[in-house]
DNA sequence: TGGACATATGAACAGTTCTGCAGATGTGCA
DNA sequence: TGCACATCTGCAGAACTGTTCATATGTCCA
């Protein structure tokens, strides 16, 4: 609802633009709405530094909670809460073998954007905000 | 302090561990602390739908706020602070001519990430969280 | 110089997110 | 069967994030 049609009408909306055929041409590029919000839902699950380590320990192969606890220093309910949310968006898959759960990487995409970063971060030395 | 020292002392510290190898090979291969905050904190600029926009507009070339506002839907205000949080954290530049202010893109890890996301997420119907 | 305009900023409020706690579920072993 | 263990879950408080509103800064033009 909120596509090129809007653009089209801005001229009698009174909406003052710089460069309105720019405008038009980016609009008609961009995703749909739900894309760009599905695609930001997986940025935002790699935007907390905790669940970023969890998955990077699981770069490797599989891990039990309590594992990845230790691994991440949180307790073992805050793994438990976050591999849910992980799980919740199919980031990640468990495998249960008695009383434990083994947790994998399950989403190509998301292996490769965590191992594109985490190499990135490594080489230059980030991004400095301001502060 | 929660490197590897700590790890190797797990046995007395009576925390469970089910592989403690693998833990700790994969404590070794861990990021610094700080590298994994840096990296995180990118994902987090990404993780919202409205910078996400932004961005996703800014891959073509240079837009001034207004065009912005008026391609994200988000009022002027709004598109100014999200700028500014692109800014800090160097993701975007600006350009000021006159009264008006061009932002563009200025991180290449950042635009190969939303590239990246954008074109994956166009292709296959992306992750469906189960809400 | 004064007023309109484009953008930037600060403060406050609202919505969301994360954590710990307490208790629930399900498994293995004596 | 009963107990210990590993994990999961709902809830409530704390912390964080994003928006709006009001105001400030700096630019252009009459």
């Amino acid at each position: 609802m909120n596509s090129s049609a809007d653009v089209q009408g801005l001229d009698e909306c009174a909406v003052r633009l710089v460069d309105p055929e720019r405008v038009t041409s980016v609009n008609a590029r961009m995703p749909a709405e739900d894309d760009i919000v599905d695609t930001a839902d997986v940025f935002s699950l790699l935007g907390d530094p905790r669940r970023l380590k969890l998955l990077v320990a699981l770069l490797d192969g599989e891990l039990c909670v309590c594992d990845l606890a230790a691994v991440t220093g949180l307790s073992e309910s805050a793994t438990s809460h976050a591999l849910r949310l992980l799980r919740a968006h199919r980031v990640v898959a468990v495998r249960r073998d008695g009383r434990n759960a083994f947790y994998r990487l399950d989403d190509a995409h998301v292996r490769m954007l965590v191992d594109l970063a985490v190499a990135h971060t490594e080489h230059t030395d980030a991004i400095h905000p301001e502060r």
